[in-house]
DNA sequence: CTTTCGCCCTGAGTGC
DNA sequence: TGCACTCAGGGCGAAA
């Protein structure tokens, strides 16, 4: 459920307290919650304890922060980093910032315990109800194109497990030309193109929903039959809509709590389509529709979403 | 190679 | 009150 503006509430209020940072301890409640990590939880506490943390980076869906590289020798402040810390929250995951006295929040997974330079002792949990999310210590790789990796920090490297990852709309290297070839080429329908993390990123099935009803797109139209003006438009409401969910996050963001979870943190006020079935349209008035889609909800309004 | 499908997972909510 | 059942769906590996 988190997507790219969730996703980007996390990383925003990650940021500062992670960057330059250490961490001192790392406990692992729930070994399923590192399976993307490739090795057992040891390795995982391991290769983090006693880390220095660089920052919080996001592409997409994906959150990761640099580990600074052990002194070497040699210059270290010219050493890039060569892995991260990488998190992915599925459907349920939240990275809550505590104050370490407090108390452990119900389902929480991974904690860490780091020490900040400014702001002291900290202390991470990864809570993740469902444990769709997970976490990895993972190898950084350089960018194909040499731009910066993702949103957050100016390292043109990515994990190696988000390297097949899209860039989102939202991120100035997004390739727009290159998006659109590869959409009228495919041979599928337009909301698995809008989900498919590959071509595109950062977009879940509530945003996709709400950028399909503003382009007024059927979410089964086929790719094929999508004008280049279509594309171009659904595109840019994508980017509104995802751009509209970051204002209103960031209004409602509490530095000392970063927190992502369900209803609340989906700015369900602004919603037009996603959960709206039986309510009018905004736009028409006909009541919004909820059909199965690949094996999710798909919601839009029968009359402005035709598939033509 | 491309596209689709099934599985992972469990607390919250609902109905009887 | 308590139990059984349903629901939410992102990403990935395997199948088609």
């Amino acid at each position: 459920m988190p997507e790219l503006p969730e996703v980007e509430v996390v990383r925003h209020g990650l940021h500062p307290a992670v960057s330059g940072a250490t961490i001192d301890a790392v406990e692992v409640l729930d070994e399923r919650s590192l399976k993307r990590h490739d090795g057992p939880a040891e390795d995982f506490i391991e290769r983090l304890t006693g880390a220095r943390l660089r920052g919080a980076v996001r592409r997409g869906k994906f959150l990761w922060v640099p580990i600074e590289p052990f002194a070497s020798g040699r210059d270290s402040a010219t050493d890039a980093p060569a892995e991260a810390l990488v998190a992915h929250l599925g459907m349920s995951g939240q990275v809550l910032l505590r104050d370490p006295s407090a108390e452990a929040a119900a389902l929480t997974r991974i904690r860490f315990s780091l020490t900040h330079p400014v702001h002291g002792a900290l202390r991470v949990d990864f809570v993740d109800q469902r444990i769709f999310g997970s976490m990895a210590v993972d190898a950084l790789l350089p960018t194909r194109d040499g731009a910066a990796a993702g949103y957050g920090l100016p390292l043109a490297s990515i994990p190696s497990q988000v390297a097949h990852i899209a860039r989102d709309p939202l991120d100035p290297a997004f390739d727009e030309r290159a998006f659109l070839r590869r959409l009228q080429g495919k041979r599928t329908t337009v909301k698995r193109a809008l989900l498919d993390q590959t071509l595109v990123s950062g977009i879940g099935n509530i945003y996709a929903d709400e950028a399909l009803w503003a382009a007024r797109v059927h979410y089964d139209q086929p790719t094929e039959t999508l004008s280049a003006r279509k594309a171009r438009e659904l595109l840019e409401e994508v980017r509104i809509v995802l751009r509209r969910a970051l204002d209103e996050g960031g209004t409602s963001f509490d530095a000392q709590y970063v927190n992502v979870n369900g209803a609340s943190g989906y700015f369900s006020h602004s919603l037009r389509a996603y959960g709206q079935q039986g309510k009018p349209c905004p736009r028409c008035e006909r009541p919004i529709v909820r059909e199965q889609f690949m094996n999710r909800g798909s919601h839009f309004c029968p009359r402005c979403q035709r598939i033509r």
